[in-house]
DNA sequence: AAGTCGGGGGG
DNA sequence: CCCCCAGACTT
């Protein structure tokens, strides 16, 4: 049924993407496999507005694989904290060594191979392979699922292992057949996917430009490109509360370094307490020094340095929400002497203005800066 | 198969 | 307020 539209589709994705693609964006047209797979990762879940401010600035801190290999994982934390998902940048890391170690610092062609690397899933490594050596393999990011529930009219759910399968099989067989294709055909099914089959404002229901597969388009054509690909009903995120100590002495602040493999893994930020789940009545705030003194960190407990604390007074209030949590920060603040006794390896005195090498949580980054406790500058490079 | 990972853009 | 995004990894 749809055996005209395997044929013609790349062909007409082509023709579509000479007069309708994006162009300019920074990482386009470099065939350096470092460059776009650093931009790939870059681009996961996060959109180009966001990564085309911090790209070029990666890039000019880590010009090659072997720098970032070579690197301090602190170094690239610090770079790509605001990105979000540092299990990015921890993978990315390792991933340098991997390649530098294992490949001898040249990145394998084969998709197979390249999706053994941390952190790169399939559809990343088609991106690179098409990209980077004009490998004739598929990508099957947002953009595509969409395009494709939309244009063969799939029902169900796009995580549903059998729809998934089908979405890929049909990403195989629409690629082109020329492999030199592959740089433009791929960034070209992003094109589209992002600027003309949008999730919500489709061209196609907006009427003022013609959608090449107007004709072709299942969805199109019975009325239901909106209701494609179909939703799954997501819960609603729980609600936490937790105390932060923000303990100064002079001119330096003190930073607890967080545990990977957790919410701003391996990022420095303020002490924390354990969260607290939010109920339905209030008492939400832990209420003076007694609560405080329960603190502890994971892994740590810090009951001596809250006890140390004198005049503890309770400052600003955050709420910051995540893709599926939402977290109210009590902030407590106080002087205190350097010279407090801290044993764990996790706690460091930080000069405020050095807290620009340190990869901080975006709020605790505006939470600093709103205080004045050091100029934008020094959180910006 | 479902949960876990951030943050910002835009309706 | 909501949904969405050049996903991968863990359980």
């Amino acid at each position: 049924m749809s055996k005209t539209l395997i044929n013609t589709f790349s062909k007409k994705l082509l023709t579509w993407h000479a007069a309708s693609g994006r162009s300019g964006l920074p990482w386009q047209g470099n065939r350096d496999p470092y460059a776009v797979w650093v931009s790939e990762i870059m681009l996961q879940q996060t959109q180009v507005a966001t990564v085309l401010e911090r790209y070029p600035r990666f890039m000019k801190r880590f010009p090659t694989v072997k720098k970032l290999a070579a690197a301090d994982i602190d170094e690239v934390l610090a770079e790509w904290a605001g990105l979000g998902y540092y299990s990015r940048a921890r993978n990315l890391h390792a991933c340098a060594k991997q390649v530098m170690h294992d490949f001898s610092g040249k990145f394998p062609h084969d998709p197979l191979l390249l999706e053994q690397l941390k952190g790169i899933g399939r559809s990343t490594a088609g991106a690179i392979a098409a990209f980077a050596f004009h490998e004739r393999a598929p990508i099957l990011d947002a953009n595509v699922k969409r395009i494709l529930a939309r244009l063969f009219a799939i029902e169900g759910a796009v995580q549903d292992k059998a729809v998934n399968d089908r979405l890929w099989k049909l990403a195989q067989d629409l690629l082109p057949n020329q492999p030199k294709d592959m740089p433009v055909y791929t960034q070209a099914l992003m094109d589209f996917g992002a600027t003309w089959c949008t999730a919500r404002k489709p061209v196609c229901i907006s009427a003022d430009k013609k959608c090449p597969f107007a004709k072709d388009c299942q969805a199109n054509l019975s009325n239901q490109v909106l209701a494609l690909p179909q939703k799954t009903v997501k819960a609603k995120s729980p609600e936490f509360d937790c105390d932060m100590l923000l303990i100064r002495s002079g001119n330096f602040v003190l930073l607890q370094k967080r545990p990977s493999k957790a919410i701003w893994g391996g990022l420095w930020s303020l002490p924390e307490s354990p969260w607290r789940p939010r109920s339905e009545k209030g008492h939400q705030t832990a209420h003076g020094s007694k609560e405080l003194l329960a603190i502890t960190l994971p892994g740590e407990n810090i009951a001596d340095l809250a006890k140390s604390i004198r005049g503890l007074k309770s400052g600003n209030r955050i709420k910051h929400v995540f893709t599926h949590r939402r977290l109210w920060m009590q902030i407590w603040e106080a002087n205190a002497s350097k010279a407090l006794a801290f044993f764990s390896p996790n706690l460091k005195w930080v000069p405020l203005a050095q807290l620009g090498r340190y990869g901080l949580p975006q709020p605790i980054k505006i939470l600093l800066q709103g205080l004045s406790l050091v100029r934008g500058d020094d959180l910006k490079n």
